[in-house]
DNA sequence: GGCTGTCAACGGTTTTTTCCGTAGATGCGG
DNA sequence: CCGCATCTACGGAAAAAACCGTTGACAGCC
């Protein structure tokens, strides 16, 4: 498949990007961690989008920005690359290492377990 | 913690030190998806020495590479990055992503429900 | 000793990523 | 209409990543 790739920098605009649903510049550099110049952020949207994994339409005077590229979509082709590489193909071993989480609570156990219960069902 | 971060090339070398357990460039070149001149693969290399994730030792003429970051650790770190810039931060949706690959198994399937219910006793 | 092959060090080019200053357009309040 | 604020476009600097040519060191072989 194709492979999705996003620098850390442009990681980080995405993410706002899923999270808002869509963002003008502004938008995105006040959810920024760190303080940038507006045009800084502007550039990674420009980039984004040559890329296209963005789109934009215009709004008053300024842009908006939308992804083109669904979260679980790229959250799929990340983790693939993860599995491969670091866990040499095993999801077995990403997936103990997720689990392994002290923070995880146990009602979002509880729904992962009914998640991979529906999973062993369905798939015969 | 501190946040490891590698990018794509050093990430496919720091995979086959990961899977050959240690490596010499020349070793590390043979494995490379794309064929690479020797001194970019040491390049790579000394790149990832000076970030402190591997270490050599002389071995005859050549150096050995080794991995001083265990892949586990790795591992987790991409992981948290992953699900919080694409699943804001729901380790569950991750799953979700994870769980919904039509290239799962059904005994893969059967073990990450053996280890969730496992982490689920002891975790109270 | 001279030749050959393998190796690391060094330096440099190219490309990508990150960041921002400046300039020009446009809208708004007075 | 003027000044001010807000926005995009453009270009470019700076840093990081990717790649490799050249060089010199050294070992094995004849």
């Amino acid at each position: 498949m194709d492979d999705i790739y996003f620098p850390p920098r442009e990681l980080e605009v995405m993410s706002i990007l899923w999270k808002l649903g869509s963002a003008t510049v502004t938008e995105v550099r006040d959810e920024l961690s760190e303080k940038l110049a507006y045009t800084s952020v502007l550039s990674a949207l420009q980039t984004l989008e040559e890329k296209g994994y963005v789109r934009h339409e215009a709004e008053g005077r300024a842009y908006r920005y939308h992804p083109t590229v669904k979260a679980e979509r790229a959250g799929g082709s990340a983790l693939a690359r993860i599995r491969d590489a670091i866990f040499q193909g095993s999801a077995e071993r990403m997936f103990a290492q997720i689990v392994s989480d002290r923070g995880l609570g146990r009602e979002e156990l509880e729904r992962m377990r009914k998640l991979l219960a529906k999973r062993l069902e369905e798939g015969r």
